[in-house]
DNA sequence: AGGAAGATCTACT
DNA sequence: GTAGATCTTCCTA
């Protein structure tokens, strides 16, 4: 693998909308044994706290949100419908947020993720939340560790590349909030919809 | 102990 | 476009 630069915890210490759009582009790790799994990071969506009503802190800190309101830059996972959703803690000091990664694309250990989830179209592979963490192996016991450090079992690494930053409604919310809270990459053949 | 909800996915029509 | 399957967690009793 190219050289890693990981960011440090500032790069996360800012509102969940505004880090969404800085994760755009930037590279997803996860380490499994020797190798590496992940890609590039296509598509995202930004949850706030208490008056967010699609926030999993909607309702009050509990325990299986407790990591949402904790230090920024660090992975946040819950379950839905069977699946783990990867979320990675972003907020300004006191505040509560979250971005929920909704799409990669693959770059590494592609043979891996095959067999952990396995596809025809490697545009099946980690189109969509439940699929990614599938294939990357991810779930409940990476809840905690933080991604700013090259040596975490998962971690985010820096990529120079240009590409126009789409936006549109969260999927799948019931009760969204009157904005555009959903970022992917405009154009990129691995991001989940197409709705715009 | 049981019921309900959910930021999903797949397979259909 | 929509129905149904499926799991984890919370709420009430």
């Amino acid at each position: 693998m190219m050289t890693v630069e990981v960011f440090p915890l500032r790069f996360y210490e800012e509102s969940p909308e505004i880090v969404a759009k800085n994760l755009l582009g930037k590279f997803l790790f996860k380490r499994e044994d020797d190798a590496f799994l992940g890609g590039l990071i296509v598509e995202t969506e930004a949850y706030y706290g208490f008056e967010d009503p699609a926030s999993r802190a909607f309702g009050g800190i509990k325990n299986y949100n407790i990591t949402m309101q904790e230090e920024p830059g660090r992975v946040f996972i819950y379950n839905v419908h069977k699946y783990w959703m990867l979320n990675i803690v972003a907020h300004g000091p006191n505040r509560i947020g979250a971005v929920l990664i909704r799409a990669l694309q693959p770059t590494e250990g592609i043979e891996i993720m095959k067999r952990n989830r396995p596809v025809r179209e490697i545009t099946d592979l980690t189109t969509g939340p439940g699929k990614l963490t599938l294939a990357l192996g991810i779930d409940k016991h990476l809840n905690g560790v933080p991604v700013t450090s090259s040596e975490s079992q998962i971690f985010v690494a820096n990529n120079n590349v240009k590409f126009e930053i789409g936006s549109s409604r969260r999927i799948g919310v019931k009760k969204d909030l009157n904005q555009n809270l959903r970022f992917f990459i405009k154009g990129n053949e691995f991001v989940s919809t197409k709705r715009e």
